[in-house]
Order: structure tokens, then C-alpha cells, then sequence
RNA sequence: GCUCCAGUAGCUCAGUUGGAUAGAGCAACAGCCUUCUAAGCUGUGGGUCGGGCGUUCGAAUCGCUUCUGGGGCACCA
């Protein structure tokens, strides 16, 4: 489609034959106009007002009369000053489908990030703690950011970022001393964990020795008391055995679970390179290391000697740009921690060459909030993602029954609907926005949502399987493409030519978003094809197989689009 | 106080390298299943693009200002 731009350039350039207007300027003014009905291109002719002392609809007019066509294009009009130019459809139903029937999975698939390293560090959950509301946000979007890298041909190394150490450790492993044989560790050990974390924090509350036996429990893991490592290890274990059944169904994919522990034994490097070089400062009994005029300093040593979470991403970041050697590393997480982060990236540059620092990308998104205020485990009020998956996958189980009585795997079919709900419900609208998060709302499975792509997509089956389609036996270049000529044939093929441009779209403003509309748009176009164009029942042969090929590219675009969302498609529902 | 994000239809949101009558979904109302799954399609109504000023031939989009909501502002992550 960019060819076609550089040509109408060229063609408008010729026929101005004005030396005042570069061939750069034309071009980088033609548009594509929102609405069809103004063509595939428009040329704003307002700016050549000045130029040629006329009014802009003579000017179009003028162009218009001395303009040449090429093969690529129909025709070209001038209205209200702008010049509209038409794509010549038979070449783009041709050159479009013909794409996607020879790459078929691969459509889409860019090389452009051939031997480069991203890294993507999503999730990161703090263990022993179930996973809620926030979490899921953070995961989906990092899971699909890590598909569309992939998809663009770049190496990706998902890092799952847990939160594993820490003072809370020394508290819960008192809580765990004190009431293990009250919880059912079997059955949900991640909800005892929590429970007893919650409840050894109530008692702190009155009794202040809990907190010192706390820190003293938290000091003998530091210095790698065997018992307590035990106990740290299981708990850990524990969560990440509950976190990867989560993930299995969300689709993520991790390379790394090395978390804050990790980083334990690697941050007396970072304070020594600080210090060699002389940015290293004392400021109120901390060490800090100053990151600029208009943010507070980054903290590098609290004043009682102990290092802090900033110590830790540094260190992360040494290590790092040391064993994946990097061109990004993307950081999601919700948007409270974008001066933390400010400060971090700038501190990084002393301590990585320019290139690491330079790709060091914090991604953040809006709050999830309930109508009764922010979530709060302490409070109590707080959705798990547990809870919902189940809600989701029951409510789409009654519709089934209902519509589909008979359908086979039902138990999986709700699954991939009940959960791509929940997923395009959290990534169809912009990662900044806050969400109040509404039952009802966020389980629809009409109009706009994961459940309406996946019936686009049954149907698109449905279709093939009636007519007994199989794209192994068919050869494109003998069937005539040019008979699909209707609006919504035309219009869809324009829609799953965009596919390409939309993933670029989305990884270059880490915004899966992008993709999720673009989907809704090719299921809507598609719909309105499908009930307009029959298929099945179609007598010309030709114009069968041709909206086969159609039906079946279709398929294709949905099911990979929907894929790297982390969305399952199932074959009926 | 400083700073970041958001403010578009009753609700949830698209639309920001400035462009032609501001678009969807939900909700409401009216149609479309003897034909490939109606979780769909078509149509109707519904808008001071938070307010103001400015730049421009042209502003939801850019600048300034102001209001509202949310986040952040050194020893939590």
C-alpha cells in the first residue's frame, strides 16, 4: 500500500509540474480519507493555495483534468479542494488473497527483528499471594506485546519479575510458625498463605515483638538458615505451581522467573561500579545517586545500610544487558511506578553502555479500581482472577447449552470463550485508561468483545466445512478473483490487507489495543459479507471458490490476530 | 505546591504526523432466521468533543489558561 502512496505522489508531482512543491512534500501530505466514499487516498490541495495563488478547488480541478492514472489506480476526483484517488480493486483482491493463500499461518510474520534481543518483563507477581485484578491486566498485556514482538520477527525473552523477597517473608514465616495447622495448606495453599499473611499482620498490629522476630527471621534468610530457606522455598513453590496454572490458560510464556532473590548477591557490584565512579552520595544518611534537577534522587542504600527495590532493578539490569544483551527491555507495570522508573533508567547510564540505556522502556497502565474504591487485599476487597475465570467460564457454559446443546467438548469451548472475554475485555481499550471494573461489563459477550471474534470465526469455519474446502487441493492461479467486486467483499479484503501495518501498529506503541479494534472491525466487515454473499449456495463455481478463498483468508487473519492476544479459537460454539 | 494520565452520545470507549457531514458497542425503538450458527445484520433517535482564549484556509487533535477525576512527588514495591 506505501507503493501506491510514492506513485500518486509521483503522478500528482507530474502533473503540477511546479518546482515549488518537492515530490517529499506531496507525499508526506496524502492521506487516507476516513470516509470510503472519498476514495483509498486524498490530496489536501489548500497547502498549494499560496503557492499558485488560486483557490483550492480550482487547483483540484486543475490536477484532476492533467493527471495521469497508472494500473494501480481507477480513478481520481476532486471535491472541496481535495484530490480523491481510487485503488483499481481487481489488483488488491488479487494481490491481498493471493498473499494470504500462499503463506496462510505466516501471513503477517515480518523479519524485521531478525537476530535482535527484547526483553519483556510482565506479571511479576508477589508470591504468596493469590493472583487478582491487577495482575491479570499486567499479564495479558505483557503476553501480547511478547506475540507481536515474535510476530515481527524478534527474539523475545519474557522475564517474569517475582516479587520473592523481602521483609514480608520474615513475617509470614512467623504466621506460618503460628498457625499452619489452622489452614488447609492442601486444597488452596495459596489462599492459607494469604490468610495467614493477613492475619499475622492484624496481630503485629497490637503486638510490636512480632514485627522484631520478623526482621530477626527475615535476617537468618539473608544469611541462608537452612530451615528458613526450606520453608522460603516451598512457599515460593507453592505460588509459582498455582501462577503457572494461570498462566497455561492466559497463554503467557515466560523465560526467566528470576526475581528480587536473584538479584540478591548481585547488587554489591552495582554499589561498587556507583562508587568507582564517583556518583555514589551521601544524603541524609542514605547513598543516592542524583538523576537530574526535576526528580528526587534515586536511592541506592536506605540510611540503615540496606539496599531497596531500585537497588534490585539496577542490578536486573547490569545482569541483563550481561546475558541476553539486549536492544529493549520493556517493563510493564501500572502506572504508579513511572518516577520509580524515571529514576531507575536514568541511574542506568551509569552503569550499562548507551545501547542498554537507551532501550530501557517503561510500558505502564491505568488502575483497575472497584466501584467501592481501589482494591486492597487488607480491606478485603479484592477480585481474583480465579473467581472470574470460574464466573466466566459458567456463564458462557449456560449460553452454550442453550444455543448449542449438542456440541461437542463443551467443557473447553467455554474455556476459550469465557476466558477470551475476560482478555479482550481488558485489551480492547487503551493501556492508560482506568478501569472500574463492573461485573456485567467486563463478562458481555455481545457487540464489541473477545466472543464476537470467535463467532466470526466458527462461522467462517462453518462455511468451509459445509462446502468441503480444503486450501491444500486448491490452485489460486486458476480461479478468477476478479468476481469478488461487491462492497463488502472489496471493503473486507481492504480490512485484511491492513493486518501487517496493524501489528507493527501495536508493538511500536506497545498498544494491543490496536489489534483487538482491528479484529472487531475484520469480524464486522466480515459479517456483513457473510450476510450479504452466500457461499454454500452459490452455482457459478468459480465465484464459490473465489469467496472460499476469501472465507478461508478471513479465518486466518481472526485466528492469528486473536492468537496473539491470547485468545483460543474454537471451531463451533 | 510541582508533575504525569484521563475528560468525546445516557453508559463503555475509538478517533491526536491538524483536514471533508465527529465514529463504534451497550442501553431504547423499528425491521431481518423455509437459505452457510440471529453470540449476527440493517435502520431510527441520541453530541456545548469538560470550559475559555489563541495559532491556522481548516482544531476533538497544536499552544496557553482554567475546572473535574485518578496516580506520583527519597528511604514500600
Amino acid at each position: 500500500m506505501e507503493e501506491v502512496k510514492a506513485e500518486i505522489a509521483k503522478i500528482i508531482y507530474d502533473a503540477l509540474g511546479n518546482e515549488q512543491v518537492s515530490l517529499e512534500e506531496i507525499e508526506s501530505k496524502i492521506e487516507k480519507p476516513k470516509d470510503k466514499k472519498n476514495g483509498d487516498f486524498a490530496y489536501p490541495c489548500f497547502n498549494l493555495s499560496k503557492v499558485l495563488r488560486n483557490s483550492p478547488i480550482n487547483i483540484a480541478n486543475d490536477l484532476q483534468s492533467k493527471i495521469i492514472l497508472n494500473n494501480s489506480l481507477s480513478k481520481v476526483e476532486a471535491l472541496n479542494g481535495f484530490l480523491n484517488f481510487y485503488l483499481n480493486s481487481e489488483n488488491i483482491v488479487n494481490d491481498v488473497l493471493t498473499e494470504i493463500v500462499n503463506k496462510g499461518q505466516n501471513y503477517g510474520k515480518s523479519e524485521e527483528g531478525k537476530g535482535i534481543n527484547i526483553i519483556v518483563e510482565y506479571s511479576s507477581p508477589n508470591i504468596a499471594k493469590p493472583f487478582h485484578l491487577g495482575h491479570f491486566r499486567n499479564t495479558v498485556l505483557g503476553k501480547a506485546l511478547y506475540d507481536l514482538y515474535e510476530e515481527l520477527g524478534y527474539n523475545v525473552i519474557g522475564i517474569n519479575h517475582l516479587g520473592d523477597w523481602g521483609r514480608q517473608f520474615g513475617i509470614l514465616i512467623e504466621g506460618y510458625r503460628r498457625f499452619k495447622d489452622e489452614y488447609n495448606l492442601e486444597e488452596n495453599p495459596l489462599q492459607a498463605l494469604s490468610d495467614i499473611y493477613t492475619r499475622i499482620n492484624q496481630l503485629a498490629k497490637q503486638d510490636e515483638s512480632i514485627i522484631d522476630i520478623a526482621r530477626e527471621n527475615f535476617k537468618k534468610l539473608e544469611n541462608g538458615d537452612e530451615e528458613l530457606l526450606k520453608l522460603w522455598k516451598s512457599f515460593r513453590e507453592i505460588s509459582l505451581k498455582e501462577y503457572n496454572r494461570i498462566y497455561e490458560i492466559l497463554g503467557s510464556k515466560f523465560d526467566s522467573f528470576n526475581g528480587e532473590a536473584f538479584y540478591n548477591d548481585k547488587m554489591q557490584e552495582v554499589i561498587d561500579i556507583l562508587d568507582k565512579k564517583g556518583v555514589l552520595k551521601d544524603s541524609q544518611g542514605a547513598k543516592i545517586v542524583e538523576v537530574g534537577d526535576n526528580m528526587p534522587p534515586c536511592i541506592i542504600l536506605k540510611s540503615d545500610g540496606t539496599t531497596i527495590y531500585a537497588t534490585r532493578d539496577l542490578a536486573a539490569i547490569l545482569y541483563r544487558a550481561r546475558t541476553y544483551d539486549f536492544t529493549k527491555c520493556i517493563y510493564i507495570t501500572a502506572t504508579e511506578q513511572i518516577l520509580h522508573f524515571k529514576q531507575v533508567f536514568e541511574a542506568a547510564k551509569y552503569l550499562v553502555d548507551e545501547k542498554y540505556q537507551k532501550g530501557l522502556v517503561h510500558v505502564s497502565y491505568g488502575m483497575i479500581r472497584l466501584k467501592t474504591g481501589k482494591m486492597s487485599t487488607r480491606e478485603g476487597n479484592v477480585v481474583y482472577i480465579n473467581d472470574l475465570i470460574e464466573e466466566a467460564i459458567k456463564k458462557s457454559k449456560d449460553i452454550i447449552l442453550n444455543k448449542n446443546p449438542n456440541i461437542e467438548n463443551i467443557d473447553t469451548v467455554s474455556k476459550q470463550i469465557g476466558v477470551g472475554a475476560l482478555i479482550f475485555n481488558y485489551l480492547k481499550s487503551g493501556k492508560n485508561k482506568d478501569i472500574i471494573f463492573d461485573i456485567d461489563e467486563t463478562l458481555r459477550f455481545d457487540g464489541e468483545t473477545g466472543p464476537y471474534v470467535q463467532y466470526t470465526y466458527v462461522r467462517t469455519r462453518s462455511i468451509l466445512e459445509k462446502v468441503g474446502f480444503n486450501i491444500e487441493k486448491i490452485d489460486i492461479s486458476k480461479i478468477d478473483l476478479s468476481v469478488l467486486n461487491t462492497v463488502q467483499e472489496v471493503e473486507l479484503i481492504k480490512s485484511l490487507e491492513k493486518f501487517k501495518s496493524i501489528i507493527q501498529k501495536a508493538a511500536n506503541d506497545y498498544e494491543p489495543s490496536v489489534l483487538a479494534r482491528y479484529l472487531i472491525d475484520v469480524a464486522t466487515l466480515f459479517s456483513r459479507f457473510y450476510n450479504e454473499c452466500s457461499v454454500a449456495n452459490v452455482e457459478d463455481e468459480n465465484l464459490k471458490l473465489a469467496r472460499c478463498i476469501l472465507v478461508y483468508s478471513t479465518s486466518i487473519v481472526i485466528k492469528k490476530g486473536l492468537g496473539i492476544l491470547g485468545i483460543d479459537c474454537p471451531e463451533k460454539m
